[in-house]
DNA sequence: TGGCTCATGTAAGCCGTTACATGATTTT
DNA sequence: AAAATCATGTAACGGCTTACATGAGCCA
């Protein structure tokens, strides 16, 4: 019974209330997107294969306007939902940060080329304070995981934005403008 | 001239000095490993496509002992890396965290199942900070980045971590064991 | 001699992104 | 009337992981 990372998504999308694929795309684009992010491709063919594995259940909801089909969760997506949720086995964490892999290799840059990586670095994720503030969530007694993990994404790319601060306040101090020759080696 | 994620670790571990795949796979697993992953069945053939690219240039180094191929940098390598280095392009960014969708699906859970999810996840980024503090570079005036680079790991991860404290404690201190029914909504 | 590290690969398969396609309905 | 949003998909392709394969030297 293994759910692929998109599977793992839409049950607990659909455990938080029944849902469609389209509103599922929409609530992930405004909560978990930069953890876990899901494109069309991927969302509606899994929605088919959970059904048919009968996890989920569709039914057409369209009162009267648009066609649309809304999921609910069977007792046995509930069960393999819980499954996953309690699992002991490793949690898997993967991040691919091009920014940090320039800066990693910046001393093929000179200096002002690297200021321009760190500040693009920053703007990058004041940009996405802001997009994680715009969608912040009410505080909900019985449901306060939305907030905190709201809370969790602004201070982790506050964290990084004070990182880059500090960083290029590190290499502006740095002595005069020293551009070592390219092609330089360092082993 | 497009270079995917692979051919651009490649090249930029190379500009640090020729090197070996087998080399290159341990520095990623020392340096880069976090925010930059590879494996060997990407690695090794990624090295052949470059070179009939003509942006690398590998000869044989086995002085003696084992077989292997050591790579260099062609200037249309160096053209290529820092071509990538500087261009202005959006830096790709993304993270899959599965304690964090667990997390904010943990309204299923009972109180002592989300601690215990949320103490996972404390471990997790624990051990991380112990592994990146394993390999610290020594400073090095002239290679600045590598350094910045380690340290950036140990502040991002040691931050989670003081997240995930502050976290516990809160729900800790939060009333009584209220353990929702399973099944109940919240829309 | 058995196991570990060095060193380089191949094959299968999943997973996911991108781009495209379609059509209805609401908004400007 | 045009444009945006709602809503659901499909096809192609690339990239990456996993697992396996091989063989040579090193160390106990």
């Amino acid at each position: 019974m293994e759910l692929n990372g998109t599977a793992r998504l839409i049950l607990g999308m659909i455990s938080l209330g029944r849902r469609s694929g389209y509103e599922i795309k929409q609530l992930v684009s405004r909560a978990t997107r930069h953890f876990w992010p899901v494109s069309s491709g991927q969302l509606y063919p899994e929605l088919k294969r959970l059904e048919q594995r009968g996890l989920i259940r569709g039914e057409e909801s369209s009162q009267g306007d648009r066609a649309r089909v809304d999921y609910s969760l069977t007792p046995d997506g509930e069960d393999a939902l819980r499954q996953w949720l309690v699992d002991q086995r490793e949690l898997g964490f993967q991040m691919r940060d091009e920014a940090a892999l320039k800066f990693y290799f910046a001393g093929v840059l000179d200096r002002n080329e690297v200021l321009e990586l760190v500040r693009a670095r920053r703007r990058r994720h004041e940009r996405l304070v802001e997009e994680t503030s715009a969608v912040a969530p009410e505080w909900d007694d019985s449901a306060p995981f939305r907030y905190l993990t709201w809370e969790y994404g602004i201070g982790l790319h506050t964290w990084i934005v004070e990182w880059c601060k500090r960083t290029e306040a590190r290499l502006s101090e740095r002595t005069p403008p020293q551009s070592r020759e390219r092609g330089k080696r360092n082993d």
